[in-house]
DNA sequence: ACCATTAATGCACCAAAGACATCAATAGAC
DNA sequence: GTCTATTGATGTCTTTGGTGCATTAATGGT
């Protein structure tokens, strides 16, 4: 026989109304199923709470008693129910993300702009790693999802793509290469290339995709960081093979890009996230507003959304 | 839509047991039921606390936030139940009576040392006040209830007749009266005579009783309590006319007691409480308590147990 | 003494929760 | 790759418990 909220919350009524029937008016019940409501609570606890007469109701030395620890309990459910339902609606809580340097600089600003303002109350850990480290801390669940590189499929991960961009060629305007209007992966071989490290996202795809090419580049410059490669071909030291979105304006003072063909490299770039496991409401929202904003556009420098 | 206490303890068992079918056999209950329990507490709460594979079970971010706050609501919920369990059954809790002095010296001692024997939890606070101000302690509140004399009876208080004592003549053992078999009122006239206070319950009520001798005995000394009237009926300076029971007993050394006639005057002592005010089960069994020792003859003194 | 009001009770009814059987999905064994 | 065993979800029927209506008993006020 198990004693449950209404129970305790009817005896309240009761205890601050002194009456049943104003009790059960106030709780949108019959008079009848009141009383009978309360007798239980009385029978499971052992001990009358209320002292009836046909004409007044008072409480009971063990009523009065109990009053007290009965209005903190209602009270504590009360508090509960509240905060889970703001933790629902995304009125608190905090998302934690991981996503690669290019999403964190160019998708992310906008994106994080408008969800604060839409849900001030979240929190945003923005864990900005490696394309590998990322994917490590969403398999960890230190991340709830990521923005990453579509790479060899983990089995615990699902991959939702978000958009497609090419590799392009970088160079600073005064270079040879400036000028053309598409350069060949054959015609780097003979400059200076700025590459990032072997174990670099970038470069595994990169190494896997020009495999099949007889004059494959090779990189006379090693860094780790694309940003950084983009700081020495502005020096003036070479030219770098980088995705699109990671240049970091258009219109550029010193640096211009122009297609890479032969073949033209892709890199997708989605939405990472472990498998059987559930967003919190919060990063579901956080998932909304990033679709639409990439859906209108936000992202220029991609080849666009792409349908899957 | 109301969520209750079963629904929350079914969350828990799942969360901590991680399964269905076990938390379902826990808490001797189908499966499907559970299933059910919990898909509604979900549905009141307005999002999912549990992420259910076909093969396991894990806490959403929602859930994981939940948890500890339902696990303190359970809880609450049985130390709740613990204590009022406990208070109902007298294993703690506290009871006030307002008692007069003779009872308190006389009655009680006995009794209190059998209460606390068999509820040795139960603390007793013990008012031991003029019959005035008892009936107000008792009228007020401040005590549950109370043991006095039957005086004129206020409409909120009930009176239970426990004993019915005959008042009797007081006098040191070399005092011309201690070797009468008995005296009679009008004879106090001739003696110093050692009474109490116009307030006192007990000269109110043998005011009342006396109104109609023609040979009212006259107060010499006038005292507070009965305790002083009888030290100085100790040290010889009169003689006092004292309900039996406040004579310390039947052996003093230097006291003897005979009995007063025309009228014999009787005060009744009883139990009062207010009416319309239930009495703590700890009370309740301290009543007992009383009655039973009243029953078998432990009050010597009185003229027995009388019927009513 | 009567009336009005209050809580309790008898009874019929209904809704919510439960059990049973079954289904769909998936991890693990081979 | 296929099959099996296990897990949670779902459909359906049953049952229990709670509810409302009508009525009763008790009592304070007139």
């Amino acid at each position: 026989m198990n004693y449950e909220l209404q129970q305790i919350q009817a005896f309240l009524k009761v205890a601050e109304l002194e009456s049943f029937q104003a009790a059960a008016q106030s709780l949108n019940l019959s008079q009848p199923a009141l009383s009978r409501r309360i007798k239980k609570l009385e029978s499971i606890l052992g001990t009358p709470l209320l002292a009836r007469t046909t004409r007044s109701v008072s409480l009971t030395t063990v009523g009065r008693d109990f009053f007290p620890q009965a209005k903190r309990l209602v009270d504590e459910f009360d508090h509960a129910l509240f905060n889970i339902r703001a933790l629902a609606e995304n009125r608190i809580g905090q998302i934690t993300l991981a996503c690669i340097p290019t999403a964190a600089f160019y998708f992310l600003p906008a994106v994080i702009r408008e969800y604060n303002a839409r849900y001030p109350n979240i929190r945003i850990r923005l864990l900005d790693l490696s394309a590998n480290d990322g994917l490590g801390a969403v398999l960890s669940g230190e991340a709830e999802f990521g923005i990453n590189m579509l790479s060899g499929h983990h089995p615990d991960i699902v991959f939702t793509p978000l958009v497609v961009e090419p590799f392009v060629l970088v160079c600073r305007h005064d270079h040879p290469l400036a000028t053309h209007g598409s350069v060949t992966w054959s015609e780097l071989s003979e400059h200076k290339l700025i590459g990032v490290g072997k174990m670099s996202g970038n470069r595994m795809l990169l190494d896997h995709e020009l495999s099949s090419l007889t004059q494959r580049p090779s990189w006379f410059y090693e860094v780790q960081h694309l940003s950084t490669s983009l700081g020495m071909v502005e020096a003036g030291l070479g030219v770098a093979a980088v995705p699109r979105l990671s240049m970091p304006d258009q219109e550029h003072p010193l640096l211009v890009q122009c297609p890479l063909i032969e073949p033209l490299v892709k890199r997708t770039l989605g939405m990472v996230r472990r498998r059987d496991s559930a967003l919190s409401p919060a990063a579901e929202r956080f998932v909304e507003t990033l679709l639409k904003h990439w859906d209108k556009g936000g992202i220029e420098g991609g080849i666009g959304p792409i349908n899957l």
